[in-house]
Parts: C-alpha cells; structure tokens; sequence
DNA sequence: TCTGAAATATGACCGTTGTCAGTAATTGAG
DNA sequence: CTCAATTACTGACAACGGTCATATTTCAGA
C-alpha cells in the first residue's frame, strides 16, 4: 500500500501540511481500501469515522431530494480527501459516496485527523483554505442550477469533464457516465439529458460510441446558452 | 460603539473562541460602519481588508450570473461573520453584500484576524466549524435549485424569513424584500415570483399589503410540491 | 396633497422541460 | 455466443416558466 510519507498523492490535498512524524504515524493506522464501479462508499446520513484520500478512481457525491430524485452535487477524484467536512463538523455525511469507476483508496481514521488538526496549525489553515474553495465552487454551482438552461448545464459538464479527467486513447471523454448520470448531474429528467445529447450530437457538438462521448466541437459547447 | 470583550453579538459566532486578551487587541482597532438600506457594502470581485461582525440588519449576497441576472446565494444576519471566505482563501469576493434593511457592524482588520487564525488554534476550528456548515447549507441550496418546482422554492422562502427573522407587531413577514429580490432568490423571472405570489394569495395562503407578506397557512406552504 | 417614476400586477404567447408510453440498442452474466 | 435485463432513444403531450406588452398601484419627494 506504501507508505504516506513518500505518497505523491498528497501533495494535491491538505495532508501535505503534515510533518513526516504525523505522516509516519498516519501511515501506521490507515488502511486500505477498494471500491468497484457502482458500489456504495458511503451513504447520506451515516456517521463516518475517518477520511478516504483517493489514490485512484472517481467518485460521485449525491444528495437524495424531496422529490425522490438524487442530485450529484460533485464530483471526487485521485487527491482528494473525501469525508473531512462530516469529519470536521462532527455530524452525519449530508451526502452518499458512489464509484463512478473502479477506486483505490487509503483510509484515515478519525481520532487521528483530530488530532492533527487540533496540534498542527498549518494543516487546520489548510483543511480551512481547502473547504473556503469548496465553498466557492458550490456557490457558483447553486448559480448555474438557478440561472442556466439544461443544455447549457449538459455543456458545462462536458466540458468540465474533458479538462478535469481527459480523454482516452480514441479521444472519448475518460469519464464514461450513464445518461442517468448526466441527467443527476444537470438536474433534469434523463430523458431530457437524452435528448439534449442527441440534439448536440445533431448539431455536430459531439459523437458518441455506445456511453461513450467524444467532443467534436469544445468552443461550439462554449456558446451554448 | 462598545467593547468586544463585553459585546453579546460574538456568542453567535466564531468570534466567542477568542480570548479575553484577544478581543481587547480586536476592540481597539475595529471600527464601526452603518449601512443604509440598498446600500452596496461590496461587490464581487473586490478584495477586503477584514471581515465585518454584523450587529444589526440583514443584507442579501449576490452573484451575477452569465446572463446578466443577480442571483442570490445566502442572507446574512446579525451575529455573521461577513467576509471571512475571501479572507481566508486569500482570494477577492466571489459575491456582492447589499444591504435589505439598515445595518449596524463592526469592521475588523484582515491583519488582526489573520493573526488570530495562526495562533489561536481554537478559534480557526471554530471558524472551520463554521465554514463545514455553510458548505453543508450551499450544498442543499443547490439541490433545491435543481430539483424543486418555482413554486415550491417560493415557499420554502417564506417559510425561512418566518422561522428565522420573525414577524412584526401587525404579523407580516419583518423582512420587507421586493418581488425582484423574492425573484433573485427563488432563481426566476421577477413576473414569475409575482405570479405565484399571487396564487398563493388566491389559494389563501398569504396575505399581502403593499410589500409585506403575511402567511395564513403555513402548514399549507409545507405542502406545496 | 399632488405627481411621476418605480414597483406590482396581469394577460398572451411560446419555448423548454417533465412525464408517460413504447421501441431499439447495449451490456454483462453464464 | 446468447439471452435477459438494463440502458438508451424517440414521440406525444401537457405543465411550467420566461418574455414582452400593458395596465394598475404604491410611494417618495416636490
């Protein structure tokens, strides 16, 4: 599994403020773990008792709605720490985990992370620069949802998609989703995310393989209103 | 405009962490700022030298959305912290502030709280605290945004001003926001926030006179899909 | 008290989006 | 490779919500 402080994965989150004495002492407890594509992470309301940093694979972050429908409120790759704001807030997850493609990632328990933001200053001020971000990020997020039209949504998430996560070898968007899953993500019914699809595929925006999607046209997405 | 260190306001928000000693060093350099109602307070993309402790009033944070319409993203009330993203990010204001009523606060250096934050480690908890909630809130914002009906995010608002900022002497809502911010808020056309505002009033939900609502069945806005 | 600008209200119209129903294509297990 | 089940797709239709046009009301300032 290697060791925490030689990790290159750390340096993308906030556990690159750690000492090599708390990294040592991390690397001690963690454990890891294996997530296959589909499974459940964790789900809303469970109480968590550690942090997942994620080593490889991609995850999505759900929020069941009154309405019966689940909204993806982000999306979680290789560096993130998934976990730390029901860990830092001291309450239940406000959202369910799910892989969105096989995951590998190494475990923290809680009582550790605790005690590393409560004894180093510098991690706690990183752990605080990270969630101020992430705010940020929702905000503009929240905006998008209340002032933008479904197809502009469907064309920012591909266009997120392909700077985010990349392409494959023929040029498809690495990040294979459901229809269901865009439909969760833009916060429309599926078929309207069908059908969106179809239409930018009519349009010559973008080609698709089976689930796969492959942008033709990235600045045509641009001016999509 | 009074101490710090005897000032009730702080026990609402992070601020209450701090130590005697330190609220005496933030008592001596804050000073006092009033905001008449409309007033911009700051705008989006502007970078503050402090946050701003509110002591009276209530002011609406905005983001302006590519298609040129104000969105509203949270209201801030007395005992917030006003400021204390951007300050900690290190970044400019990713909203603007504009007051909804008069406002009384107390503006405190950058300097000074920055200072704080790297040494009082209870008080950057608190702050991180705090900072885990309001991501937790933005997060089912935006959820609502993407899966409730206009109508139902209507009701949800004025359920909220109820339950959080009360109701006057004659029991309409004290909060006074006109249709465009109801609109702002709600994430629609101002005619569409009239609209269903009229409705509700013709479904005996509301009463109205002028500007100011009043609710005559808050059980039937819990209901409304 | 009067007056004009701003805010509120309402109607008409149309594009967008959700729902329901049904068909076609794809995928994964065996 | 085959089949069953899931997923993708399409059409029809209605409800929702945005825009424009046009009253009507409200309210601050003369």
């Amino acid at each position: 599994m290697g060791k925490c402080e030689s990790c290159i994965i750390r340096e993308f989150n906030s556990l690159k403020s750690l000492t090599r004495e708390e990294l040592i002492r991390i690397s001690a407890c963690k454990t890891g773990k294996r997530y296959k594509k589909g499974e459940i992470i964790f789900e809303e309301g469970e109480s968590l008792n550690g942090v997942y940093c994620i080593r490889d694979g991609v995850c999505k972050l759900t929020k069941l709605s009154e309405n019966g429908k689940d909204q993806v409120v982000k999306l979680v790759v290789k560096g993130d720490l998934l976990g730390k704001r029901s860990l830092v807030a001291d309450q239940k997850t406000n959202l369910s985990a799910i892989a969105l493609n096989d995951m590998e990632m190494c475990f923290i328990p809680k009582s550790e992370i605790m005690n590393d933001l409560a004894k180093n200053p510098n991690f706690t001020m990183d752990v605080l620069k990270d969630m101020a971000n992430e705010l940020r990020t929702s905000e503009e997020s929240l905006v998008t949802m209340a002032q933008k039209s479904v197809k502009r949504r469907m064309a920012e998430i591909l266009m997120y998609s392909h700077d985010n996560f990349g392409l494959d070898e023929e040029g498809f968007l690495s990040i294979v989703l459901s229809r269901e899953d865009y439909a969760s993500i833009v916060g429309t019914a599926t078929e309207s995310a069908i059908r969106i699809l179809s239409q930018l595929k009519k349009e010559g925006l973008i080609s698709t393989h089976g689930k796969r999607i492959k942008i033709e046209d990235y600045t045509g997405l641009k001016w999509i209103e």
